[in-house]
DNA sequence: TATTGTTTTAAACATATGTTTGACTTTTTT
DNA sequence: AAAAAAGTCAAACATATGTTTAAAACAATA
């Protein structure tokens, strides 16, 4: 009979998909194993199966819960400015505002900053997997199209190829520190 | 034996190393089996272990070579503009060329542009596993303080958490766009 | 309380991977 | 040419890892 105050057993999937995001961010996909997970969690290594399904379904779920409020937020700032333009093209610098911003408010977890998710993404910038890279073109495909498409007006001097490389060396100027 | 002579399995030692930068440069080094370079480099799976010992041991064997050449010509350039300046501070564009432009020799392979190593080294700067910082530490620390002794005589307005930032952002832009 | 559905757990399973082995072949040396 | 050294090869080995299983523990409910 278990008299222990705290129930573990109801917050094991969060505590799979906390641990998870540290160990995935440190040791990125190839280098990480259910085990070091499950441990890491202080949970059965089965747990993890049991509620993921499986190694890839569990960073799958893990991103989309964390990708997919930012992306909002990051369409929401780009349609304020949007409106705000009322038809002009937006300043350049309000669009990569409204791409950059919200990353910030990934970086704070419940108790003080908390960089692991950050660190995750960067790292999945350089994870070669394919299914990784599905999932890179499934989080953020549309998105990089949508703001393109803005960054393009905002700039209409600069040629396709200034715009392009100049947006990956910013892009992974960021993303490579933050998975320092 | 004698030095002299050419054995046949020189060529399976270099098909190996030449594989290996392929595959690790795409697959990072978790990501990357020893079943896989083999293939690649069409031998037998066993040689890569009678030739290098271990996959560590390979992949150590694979930088040293590369990375050794391109640190010597880095310092050759750096002590050509120390010597220009004659006791002042050199030219920081100078100093940041002697660091970048060795890579660029780099990426001419013996028949057109060969990025895998590139690609490799980019990627091994968000590998995490341990014995690859260490590698990290081994080849690049003495060189990163002697560049950063120099730019720090360079830019003497500027203070230590910008150089560093700076210089993080910088490298990680080229790195990070290298190995995409 | 008894029942039913859910979660946890240790163990087993199947496969993948780094490494080793021992026989065989090729090259070098005597 | 014979002996020795070096290299190649298929197979085996030991371990690691994602996944499954079946029983036990637990929670909710009638």
């Amino acid at each position: 009979m278990n008299t222990t105050a705290i129930p573990r057993g109801t917050d094991t999937k969060e505590r799979i998909l906390g641990a998870a995001e540290r160990i995935f961010g440190r040791h990125g996909y190839a280098g990480t194993t259910l085990r070091a997970v499950t441990a890491e969690a202080e949970v059965n290594l089965a747990s993890a199966n049991y509620h993921f399904g499986s190694k890839e379904a569990l960073v799958m779920e893990m991103l989309r819960q964390r990708v997919a409020p930012i992306n909002e937020e990051r369409l929401r700032l780009l349609e304020i400015s949007k409106h705000r333009a009322n038809g002009d093209p937006i300043p350049l610098e309000e669009v990569l505002e409204a791409l950059i911003m919200p990353l910030g408010g990934a970086a704070h977890g419940p108790d003080g900053p908390d960089l692991s998710f950050l660190q995750l993404v960067g790292r999945a910038f350089s994870e070669p997997a394919e299914f990784l890279r599905r999932v890179h073109e499934t989080f953020f495909r549309e998105l990089a199209e949508v703001f393109m498409r803005e960054i393009r007006r905002s700039c209409p001097n600069a040629t396709e190829m200034d715009l392009c490389w100049n947006l990956h060396f910013a892009i992974n100027a960021m993303l490579g520190s933050l998975s320092q």
